[in-house]
DNA sequence: GTTAATTTCGCAACACAGTTGCATAAATAT
DNA sequence: ATATTTATGCAACTGTGTTGCGAAATTAAC
């Protein structure tokens, strides 16, 4: 089983009390030096496997973590839009914005990864 | 202006040629060592910013690049599906699948990411 | 409570995608 | 034919993410 260490109660506390997707790299800055690099990737790996954040690929290619909040542990529906502003590098959630796809019956939809680019309410 | 040379026009050729959208990798695999890599990025960032060919940011967070076919060099549109699979890593475009999302007023969209991972119908 | 088994951590090193600077080469304009 | 502009190749670098391994911390067993 996975264990509650102090690094990833850190995390999770910082990823949940964040309205925003966080990167990697803005989580490092935030632990202030309290975890190496290498472990913030291994428990946000062990987080993601945990159903308590799910990653988000940016327009930009980097990974993101958000949240999960209207999934129950055992129901997950990532199906929900992303927002990615251009200007302050927010990534936003829509998690009310599902999209109904309409694919060829042989293809098998594992994973979801709906984002859109632009100028966000504050930037715009 | 941009110049038509022959690793350009070997490229455009290479993708326009193919059913699925290509990375990098694959470009210069199939270039077989007459471009540089570094070339092959420029010209790639050519032709994206000529219309020719539109990049795809996959699920693993490589960028791939795909010839724009139902896009007129005037009007863009690039909001349509693509479907990345998990097992042969194809990345194919669903040009007639576009989404309509519902985002507050104030967003303003630039750049669509809308891609959906699983298994295609030659991988299910 | 002490010891053994697991899990996590930190460090070093690595892999890969992508970028930048600069000198040279090639293509276009004069 | 020469000057100007653009494209290329090479080297070096940045950033994200991964792997191996020994040490530290946590949990389980005795």
């Amino acid at each position: 089983m996975s264990r509650n260490t102090v690094g990833k109660s850190k995390i999770l506390e910082i990823i949940q009390s964040s309205p925003i997707a966080l990167s990697h790299a803005t989580i490092q800055e935030q632990m202030k030096g309290t975890c190496d690099r290498v472990t913030i990737y291994r428990i946000l790996e062990r987080l993601v496997k945990e159903n308590e954040i799910h990653r988000i690929v940016n327009v930009n290619g980097v990974v993101n973590f958000a949240a999960c909040k209207s999934c129950s542990h055992s129901s997950h529906h990532h199906d929900h839009l992303h927002f990615s502003c251009t200007t302050c590098g927010e990534l936003t959630c829509f998690e009310d914005q599902s999209v109904d796809l309409k694919l060829p019956s042989n293809f098998i939809i594992q994973e979801y990864q709906l984002t859109v680019a632009g100028l966000c309410g504050k930037c715009s």
